[in-house]
DNA sequence: TTGTACGCGTTATCAT
DNA sequence: ATGATAACGCGTACAA
């Protein structure tokens, strides 16, 4: 048996109007018949139709998180990116964020070829806004997004302002700082050959390690060394068997994250090289177990900054933050980091 | 400027029914009308409104996981049990297979004052079907989903083969052989007084577990010893500290999770004894690197047999199907568990 | 093979 | 304060 609101207003003897106002806590009901009818909602546990209420316009309470895979084939993306990376620690913080704040959370990977999706669920009003996070500076089709739809919430994502009356957020981790800690850790360990295996450079993120990491470079006077891994296993281990093969010296070893450290770290084990000690970036979970180092990024601040963004309470539109690093140096700090709060 | 069926059925020169037929890949539509409608659709970006297809009767694609928080406080289950336990990573691992598939995947967390959340999903059809893990065994409102929806996908629920023509599907952990190889480890170490910290005896997985403690025993000529945890971490953890105040001997410790494997660490180390070696269940990121060991459920697995159970390809209903679990002794088989594929 | 017409359940608008 | 009615966009039984 269907349970609607027209049988709830059969019922309680008004309209579907009436009920409708009742449920979405409109003011102008007197709360005598309030109360009737919430009382016949209860008994009858009618619940209404979301589909219905999105269809007829009433905004809905689903968060989009999107994220970028970078090539066309998805189970790819989801094997590699997804499952791998950094990107499932935030999926879970988001979700816990929004979770607590009883919105729902939609979750997919994008691409180029299925960016319509994203479109269509503004469009539809199927979510009331997206995260959006692995888009490459300048992404054609987030600039878009950024011009036709709002709320935006872009992670790691070059911040451009020419976009006035609509909302648009932009949260970063503090790259630069993060690197410059983790380059200046090394070389206070006594390292004089730190090489540095950098990101993606069409990411503000990537583009900022490298930065952080040429300043700490250059204040103690050394040469920057920096070849470009471009966030992937492949570069990265490309790149580390190449300076193993020429004999290029190094002592120490800062890659933009914690993916590539991985990497070089079996690379370098294999050639017997156990003592070079390397930073990566993110704090995964299976570098420190190794004995690697890594710089994590306040990921909970991180997601709960996002998801806070839709409740838009102070109105402030196009607003920039900046999410605080912290270099973990060993399992100590790693077990305390693994708890999410 | 909305687009919608109408709007492609005009420039088309045909009626929305035609449309809709194409979309939903009905056979009677001529493959000249098909292409021409097609070539519309992609020009206009025309993408179909998922809330009025769901309205109109249309099966969605978005798969409910529900999380049971056997408390009233939302936050408290959000911050202990999603954030620090087992759930995280099933959800992740569920989520990449509903991905993989095109679903889409909506996760909460459920007790019994908000259960009929999942009804409303199950009635609105929001959801195709639902997968169900941390529930008791008989709890009512599994027992009310069980009669009146369809599909269902319990994890660790005791199964009930009394529902004849629904689909209600069940998936569990080999239990008994995960805990009865941990115990035997402990044993073959030498270890003469291995004790149990069971589970909650609620739930399929803490009394099978035990049992398996009790078969290994057994096999040994060894008395059980054991007491129950629950679960949980403060009752671990005055377990623990109670036997150090009483002076009761023991060896070895396998407990029924990582949560309270993770507990009677902290305080066997702060008491000193750090030779006494445990064994959890779950394969939590922060046991292994600690040095205890875990009883790790092949949980990729579990989340593509979860998932895969809503394809329905083969008609079977009421499926049962055990999970395999492998020993974690130490970090090398860690890292490798940690890759999802 | 294709079109007509109805129904899905709700919210918003307008009128009273 | 409340009711009637028009959207919202789509699927499908039925008719043609």
């Amino acid at each position: 048996m269907k349970i609607n609101s027209t049988k709830v207003a059969q019922i309680a003897g008004v309209s579907r109007s009436t009920v409708s106002r009742v449920i979405n806590n409109y003011s102008n009901v007197p709360s005598e018949t309030r109360e009737k009818i919430l009382k016949i909602i209860d008994e009858l546990g009618y619940i209404p139709n979301t589909s219905a209420q999105v269809l007829a316009g009433k905004k809905s309470r689903t968060i989009g998180l999107f994220i970028y895979g970078d090539n066309n084939d998805k189970s790819k993306i989801l094997d590699n990116g997804l499952s791998f990376g950094y990107y499932l620690d935030f999926i879970n913080r988001v979700l816990k964020e929004a979770l607590k704040l009883d919105y729902q959370l939609l979750v997919d990977v994008i691409n180029d070829n299925n960016f319509s999706k994203v479109e269509s669920l503004y469009v539809n009003r199927d979510i009331i806004g997206g995260i959006f996070i692995g888009f490459k500076e300048g992404d054609e089709n987030i600039q878009k997004i950024i011009k036709q739809h709002s709320p935006i919430v872009l992670v790691d994502y070059l911040s451009n302002p020419n976009c006035e009356n609509k909302e648009v957020y932009y949260i970063n981790t503090e790259d630069f700082n993060g690197a410059k800690e983790a380059t200046e850790h090394l070389i206070n360990l006594g390292k004089k050959r730190v090489i540095h295996i950098s990101g993606d450079r069409c990411k503000l993120s990537g583009k900022e390690r490298e930065k952080g990491y040429i300043e700490a470079m250059k204040k103690f006077g050394m040469t920057p060394m920096i070849y470009n891994g471009n966030y992937s296993d492949e570069k990265a281990t490309e790149i580390i068997m190449n300076l193993l093969e020429k004999n290029i010296e190094f002592d120490g070893v800062f890659c933009a994250n914690d993916n590539m450290s991985y990497c070089v770290n079996n690379v370098l084990k294999e050639n017997g090289k156990e003592n070079i000690p390397i930073i990566g970036f993110d704090n995964l979970r299976n570098t420190i177990p190794l004995g690697l180092m890594s710089v994590a990024p306040d990921i909970n601040n991180l997601a709960k900054t996002a998801v806070e963004l839709f409740q838009n309470d102070k109105g402030e539109k196009q607003k920039v933050t900046f999410i605080k690093t912290t270099l973990i140096k060993g399992l100590k700090e790693y077990i305390k980091e693994s708890y999410l709060d």
